[in-house]
DNA sequence: GTGAATGCAAAACCTTTGCAACTGG
DNA sequence: CCAGTTGCAAAGGTTTTGCATTCAC
């Protein structure tokens, strides 16, 4: 029902459509992990061999200018995509490199940023920087691992 | 007075006080545009013309994880780096590239982030994306250019 | 039919690494 | 003196590009 999570959508949004923009954009709509090209790469070869990761970074491309996916940029080893238009922003987990969409009040956070005169702002990115739960588990199950950055 | 702000602390910060990290880090004392590493390398090299490459990169790194300089992520070309400790975010500017600092509540926008059970954030990051002051007035001096993304 | 998209390979970038020579403390 | 740092060059990883071929509309 949602336009934009519809995949026969990719059609009318003025994207040529391809079977392998269809492949990608229905690879992003089923993963959680928001991956980066190469990995997406990965996981479209599975059920299209002969696909080319310049077309995928194509793919990737136009589904972002279309706004049918985000860019994450939280990991600064690549460029990661998110299928989740919903209202969010992206915590990274420093020791397992996860991804994980986080709920935030983007209304009220834009207004505690005071841009200068003159300046407007067309996309505001939050990004939090942390400790999954998972890893804090296996942290604190086998006993403090190691100090945060420095300073012994 | 600002122990991080002074070149001579450098040295009692653990760090080997090096010409060439004192060079580096003069450097991004007077760089107020937020210069990548590669345009670090290119100032350095006008007083310093043997440094090479992996040296800006090892001066650098060491003087992020010393609090020195801070990392910036908002331009997906390059990390670049931030000799401003205070309290602030950055602002791209879409159409020239340019990254200011900007003021901001960061307790008010952490507050405003719902982290899920068990999870820690350790960092913040906000980047704000738009249109500086100084393109907007180029902009409208010439008649507007062109529509913000797509849609005509 | 035609312009857009694909596939492949090479290139362009940014960043890291290995190693011998050098040097700050 | 010696662990840490430098310089150089080569390697690694991501993203882009050129071009002939193919394909969606």
């Amino acid at each position: 029902m949602n336009e934009a999570r519809n995949p026969d959508r990719l059609s009318s949004s003025g994207l040529r459509f391809t079977p392998q923009r269809r492949h990608v954009y229905h690879i992003l709509l089923q993963s959680r992990d928001h991956p980066a090209a190469n990995e997406v790469f990965m996981r479209a070869k599975k059920g299209m061999p002969e696909i080319s990761m310049a077309t995928v970074y194509n793919c990737l491309e136009a589904l972002v200018r279309r706004g049918l996916v985000r860019q994450v940029n939280v990991d600064r080893t690549a460029t990661r995509y998110c299928p989740n238009l919903e209202q969010h922003c992206h915590f990274y987990c420093e020791t397992c490199g996860g991804i994980f969409d986080v709920d935030y009040d983007a209304a009220g956070i834009q207004s505690r940023v005071t841009l200068p005169e003159e300046f407007s702002m067309s996309q505001l990115e939050v990004a939090v920087r942390g400790l999954c739960a998972g890893c804090a588990a296996r942290k604190s199950g086998r006993g403090r691992k190691r100090a945060e950055a420095s300073a012994p």
